[in-house]
DNA sequence: GTGGTCTAGACCACA
DNA sequence: GTGGTCTAGACCACG
């Protein structure tokens, strides 16, 4: 795993984005455990901590469970609903549209407010339905 | 702010909660900063790392944003109504999108990440177009 | 010109990087000023500290050169010398062995090292051929 | 420490000079950390951000280094020997590279701003191919 | 605890 | 008006 100490990306960003990129590449695979945290930590010396939180934002995003005293497994996304396919067209659509608005001049910051505006719209109108 | 250090609820948990209601009632209203996170951690006497973890939380949540130098502030979700035809059409896209992706199953903390990633990459992929 | 105020990568590095563009495509010409400190700061609204930082950052580079009283100068760098086609050159020839290397499975850091040590040696050396 | 406040050399540059000179001269030795910011701050009596800003500069100057977390620390430029074949040629094709550029006037510290951008770029690059 | 970044607002020398 | 320096104090990520 390739970790670059003096970037300003936090380094427990850069091993969640190598995580997620290996999980969606295939190099980790459903029902498989990641590397455990010490060993991890170890391998690119840093503190178990920065991988725990890396790990955490994983196990938030759902890429990824913990089972309690054997590890970080990837979860069986085929088996969840979502699969990686989804995300991907998901990301490029995303991608597509953000540039667009930014050549139109819309600011960053503001995109981020009507992102944050339709996806919780979207989250409440899904789960009505659901009930 | 009243905490319980015995309860099994985290103590991270009963901050964010806390500060939660707090926003929810108008006690922090839009656009003022939350205590620091070290005069709160002192005030309640935990550490700062425990207050830090429930102020990301809350950040994630969208409730409150940082303002490098200054602080954290709640965010104002009134003064976001979409004024320009271009920051219409792109949240209505966004809308779109989001909607598909979770009817097919992505979480929404999943494609918050997706998002940002990709809007990370569109403002890294303007300046470098830039004349 | 565009920043993001929630990018990892620092405000300053952000302009930096922006002036250095407009520099190299001849957006800035040389002999002309740059747009100064508070009004830069003004229009990207963040304080005109940060925006010094930038500044200084491309006057030790050589970019460009402060004029008491008057302003910010881009450096005539046909009259000094160098010109924008060596470096680029140079920043060409610079990506492809950092990339072999890379794949080689050296680490950014131990580069750096490499660097720090090939550039001070080569000032070293031209040094001596110039006295 | 000796300083000066009413010497027209900025405070900031008396202090990079003297930390210069205990270093050249072995009284602060190699993997040794540097006093703290907030303990030389106290003991000169000015603000912390003041020997930041000397201490910015060594660290552009390469005789220093931060790790993050723990402080700052005087490079070890002995424990640099090339050890691998591809360490080797590394070095060799950057010191060629170097020569080139500064013989057409190229400027050392706008060659350290390429190589650092070069190395970023790259390093992001290799991540997002990452396997 | 550490360094790094940012803000707010001050003062200076110069033109 | 310009840039350059400095102070006071904040938040952040990391160990």
């Amino acid at each position: 795993m390739l970790i670059d100490p003096k970037s300003p990306v936090p380094i427990y960003q850069q091993i969640a984005s190598q995580v997620r990129l290996r999980i969606a590449s295939g190099v980790y695979r459903p029902n498989e455990s990641l590397p455990s945290l010490r060993s991890l930590a170890a391998e690119i010396k840093v503190n178990p901590n920065t991988v725990q939180k890396a790990y955490d934002e994983l196990t938030r995003e759902g890429l990824v469970e913990s089972r309690r005293g054997s590890g970080l497994f990837v979860v069986d996304r085929a088996a969840a609903g979502a699969t990686t396919g989804d995300e991907k067209r998901c990301q490029r659509e995303l991608s597509e549209i953000i540039a667009n608005a930014l050549r139109a001049g819309v600011l960053p910051e503001r995109i981020r407010t009507l992102f944050r505006e339709a996806l919780d719209g979207e989250v409440a109108a899904s789960t009505r339905r659901a009930t």
